[in-house]
DNA sequence: TCCACTTGCTTTGTATACACTGATGGCAGG
DNA sequence: CCTGCCATCAGTGTATACAAAGCAAGTGGA
């Protein structure tokens, strides 16, 4: 792996985990000196990271990381809202409806998931992924995806405000399972206002319980 | 302005006006000698465009200038949709009526820009990027916007695949119009229909007049 | 005492030298 | 004649040195 892949993957994983909280400020000498590489690959992945909107150049003081505010939540999900309704539309049109079968599955059983002591919650949102990656494949659009993915950098980010409790997980389950059924079925309609659904509930859920 | 951004609008130019066509090699040394800038800069610049998807790097052979095929317009114009559909409906709902009458006034009145010999068509694009601008003024959605943003840069590109005559153009203009008028009046489910509408029949135009 | 200028330092921006990787062409062996 | 290996090389990946710009602090004068 190339150092400026190593530089971006520690950074990128070190601001959505929020171990580099907002306002941060990323001087380029400490970090080639902290990661072991030297300053031109810490550029590169600076670049990257202030493409994606994790940091942004500020004048004189090099590039920090970004504002993660309630009102930007707001802002992303209406985004996501666009992207991923349009998305399991076009995925009910297209899709194969054994896959999403199976996952619809999976997702209705996925309270099994959430009740063993996982508390990273990590096999419930590797799921999650799986659905998320089906429609992705089913849609195959490649400008649509890579909308999503650049989104979900930010989400992941996002996740840490809020505190998931088991029967806010359970709850979102059940709307994921309903939005892989209506793929399955091949309606589109069902599919985009069950995601609007998932995604209104999902957001009211982040807005109460973060600090 | 930095090296590097000269590099950056010199090349991102170069791409979206077809001067340098999907597959150009984009080498490092040759485009530091022609640009006169050392490959610093020059770097910076190709992951400028490799991020946004004008280039994409090549196993062994550095970064091309990525192709766009009529699948590729398609896929465009899916997500374009998603998005534009979206942000007409929610700057019906917060945007200023006075804003939007004023330029649905400009765009009912915008065959007389098409008659005059511009053959860039310069007058007219320019105004409908007045009412993109206002649509994202309105919607006051950073991250939509910027979703908006980069889609613009490959729109553009699409652009110089057709042949744009002023028949055509002027139908645009009345659907432009439409839009307008819609979210005047703050009827988002109209602004939405009229922006599907719209760009189906874009769509149609492009494909039926390339090459 | 306050304001302005200067000086020095910190930090980024650019250039260049070197190392390493992947591709390509030729040559030898089957 | 075909195939596989090796050498060469083109080109990127990284490091480091140097230049320029911005900010802050300290000092001098009013």
């Amino acid at each position: 792996m190339r150092a400026s892949d190593k530089a971006y993957a520690t950074l990128r994983a070190d601001i959505v985990e929020w171990r580099l909280p907002p306002g941060t400020v990323l001087a380029e000498v400490e970090l080639s000196e902290r990661l072991g590489v030297s300053r031109t690959p810490v550029r590169e992945a600076l670049a990257r990271l202030s493409a994606e909107g994790l940091a942004a150049p500020q004048s004189g003081r090099g590039v920090v990381v970004t504002e993660i505010s309630l009102d930007h939540v707001r802002e992303l999900f209406e985004l996501r809202s666009a992207l991923e309704c349009r998305a399991a539309e076009l995925a009910a049109e297209r899709g194969d409806a054994a896959t999403f079968c199976a996952l619809h599955a999976e997702l209705a059983a996925a309270g099994d998931l959430l009740t063993d002591d996982d508390p990273s919650r990590h096999s419930y949102y590797e799921l999650a992924a799986r659905l998320d990656a089906a429609i992705d494949d089913a849609v195959g659009n490649a400008y649509l995806a890579q909308a999503l993915k650049s989104l979900r950098v930010h989400l992941v980010r996002v996740r840490r405000l809020s505190k998931d409790n088991p029967a806010r997980l359970r709850e979102a389950a059940r709307e994921h399972a309903t939005i892989a059924l209506a793929i399955a079925n091949g309606n589109a309609a069902v599919a985009s206002a069950a995601t609007t659904v998932h995604l209104d509930n999902s957001l009211h859920r982040l807005l109460s319980t973060s600090h």
